[in-house]
DNA sequence: CAGCAATCCTTGAAGATTCAATATTTTCGA
DNA sequence: TCGAAAATATTGAATCTTCAAGGATTGCTG
């Protein structure tokens, strides 16, 4: 049997280009709810990371927000300036800054959640449950697996 | 039956999140491939447009490689430099300018394919074949569903 | 234990993107 | 048909990100 010979596919039918694609229209979204509390999504990520009370170092930080460290030092210094984080030293290890939210931060976050909540709500509502669901567990897998 | 109470999910259960973070990963990877030709995602994009071998207008090309205007007549200025794409002005409406691949540019692009579908084969090796189609048509339909 | 390499974060300069304003052409209504 | 409004692309300034280098601390090795 001859092997089909390589196909040459548009654009729109690369992965890279479909998560591309829906990346920026989902972020969008959220960025437009995030709006009203005029807090950017990255900012929104820094908040969720550190709203569980421990202190982080600005190494684990970027990593879990996806931001590379001088541009994470950058926003760090704005939200420290709007009093929403602070820095301490480790003491373990005095290389290292841990991260703190603070409780303006605390509250900010939750008016927050509620925000990008409600926009997990509207997917839901519109594309389904099941398709969600589905999607999200195939999305973890590609990380996994492309990690 | 007692409603749930609202979860409040960890940042990485998010859709948005996940998407990033895909979207991240698999973009790196083709930036690894693309760079043995010295060219970025976004010009691989443009030039994948234009080999249709017609005339695209600004408007039109920003839209399809997910870049607005500005930004793209940048990027553009640089390939014009590069001789990978030229400017014709729109005899129908002179407010557009239509862009057209060049000879050169052509050549690039066949090259920049095969680094392309080199990484679709990658990750449908070690990601398989049918998770990755399943994944492009969740892909599809949420992008369907959102705009 | 001395010094050298590695880790962690920050900084300043360079590069890229975005926003607002502008120039040009077309469209449409009075 | 004239003029105002809309559409298209570009430009320059402001903003944001990234790259390369540096300062501080720790870990490791001879």
């Amino acid at each position: 049997m001859a092997k089909s010979p390589t196909r040459n596919p548009p654009i729109t039918e690369h992965l890279a280009y479909l998560l591309a694609q829906a990346n920026r229209e989902i972020n969008r979204q959220l960025e437009a709810r995030l709006r009203s509390e005029g807090v950017p999504v990255e900012q929104w990520r820094i908040l969720k990371v550190l709203s569980d009370g421990k202190g982080h170092s600005m190494g684990e930080l970027a990593e879990a927000v996806l931001l590379n460290h001088p541009t994470l030092t950058k926003i760090i210094d704005r939200m420290v300036s709007d009093s929403l984080v602070y820095r301490v030293q480790d003491p373990e290890d005095r290389r290292k800054v841990l991260m703190h939210i603070s409780d303006r931060g605390k509250a900010l976050t939750q008016r927050l959640n509620a925000l990008a909540l409600s926009q997990e709500a509207h997917i839901a509502e519109s594309y389904g449950d099941k398709a969600t669901a589905e999607l999200k567990r195939l999305l973890e897998s590609l990380i996994d697996s492309a990690t």
